[in-house]
DNA sequence: ATACATACCGACCGTATGGTATGTAATCTT
DNA sequence: AAGATTACATACCATACGGTCGGTATGTAT
């Protein structure tokens, strides 16, 4: 049962701070380059505490993960993207909401399981696989949608629902690279432009989505 | 002027070694997993000739971003996707080029830059620097084809051909990141169709490239 | 032949790292 | 209230890490 650390209570338990440092920290330097020292400095909490909730580094790499998917979850669900009644203009106004998001400082809209993925997909399959249920799970949630929007326009394509929900993650991770070679969201936002026409070309009236 | 070592001649100067085994295996693990002596060791190279030839770890950082844009461009330079008359069919036999690149051992053909890019953007700004003009010299490289193709179908479009560029690099870059992920070329494979019928698209005769 | 520079070797160093062992206080169970 | 369990704290350890340093071998110019 959580408890308030000694060094900075009344900010929760010890394990959710310890992950929240682990999202922010992470995001920025990687994985392997942020020790467990300094995160624990970062949560407030001594080394005991860590090892405490998680019996390695590699463990916490995986909790971290599954925080991303619940926290990142929670506030997509919560976002104001899904109240069109068209499904396809639910889609797009996905597309606008990730691309609005796209300012300030890059380790606040960047994706903590995409950096992690490329470092450690060899070496950490646990952490791999936490990453990848993170990534496949949220790109499902887009899934109903652009199914429905298929349906609502009676396109079939040789393209699944499912192969789009992904690819719209892909575009979001490789902006996401851009970005941060470059230092600048311009890239990113370019590249989320290209996509929103993408989509909607797909669910064109005229010859869209090349119909078999 | 360079010199066979003493472990393991006729392979070639330390330096380019160095650069070598650095390309394979920060490609699997990470520029920060990485050790020196890891690297000296896939060298077949002393931890003295690493330290004579790069001042830091982060000096050979840079020099492994500049020795991957150098071969990579002299790889693409000669792959056979420049053949074709029409432009447009030159890029997309470049995507049908990374695309059969896609298959067999990961970081065999995945992107050592995209992948430094992650760890060391905000801790790095030299190799990340680095990173970034690789990517974007290679997406240059397409430009001229691009334009060539607007040029030939006469497309007034809101994009411009150095965004498609560009957008072209950041869904290979997040398609290596979902191949990572799911341990399944398939998934770059998907991204790469929907990229290529969205360029497709673009440049389709009756409504195309959205004129203004 | 001498002098100098480059390329490489291998032992060594200080520190940072992930992890452990042990202790203590709050909370739960009964 | 008593014991058990959980949640955290502190001190410590073995090792691995990036980097240094003195040295040697191989050119290269004069």
């Amino acid at each position: 049962m959580p408890r308030p650390t000694k060094q900075d209570p009344d900010r929760g338990d010890a394990r959710t701070r310890l992950l929240g440092a682990a999202r922010d920290i992470v995001r920025r330097q990687g994985f392997t380059a942020t020790t467990v020292d300094e995160l624990c400095a970062a949560a407030g909490v001594t080394k005991g505490a860590f090892f405490h909730h998680f019996k390695t580094k590699e463990a916490l790499g995986v909790a971290a993960a599954e925080f991303w998917a619940e926290t990142t979850s929670a506030l997509f669900a919560e976002a104001p993207y899904h109240s069109p009644d068209d499904p396809l203009d639910r889609v797009l106004a996905y597309l606008d909401f990730r691309r609005a998001i796209m300012a300030g400082d890059l380790a606040k809209w960047t994706c903590l399981v995409g950096t992690m993925t490329q470092e450690v997909y060899a070496s950490h399959p646990a952490i791999r696989d936490a990453c990848a249920d993170s990534i496949l799970g949220h790109a499902a949630t887009l899934i109903p949608d652009i199914e429905a929007a298929m349906e609502a326009r009676a396109i079939r394509a040789d393209w699944t629902a499912e192969s789009l929900a992904r690819h719209c993650q892909a575009v979001l991770q490789g902006a996401f690279i851009l970005a941060k070679a470059t230092g600048d969201p311009a890239l990113a936002h370019d590249s989320i432009d290209h996509l929103r026409r993408y989509v909607e070309g797909l669910f064109a009236p005229p010859p869209a989505g090349r119909t078999a």
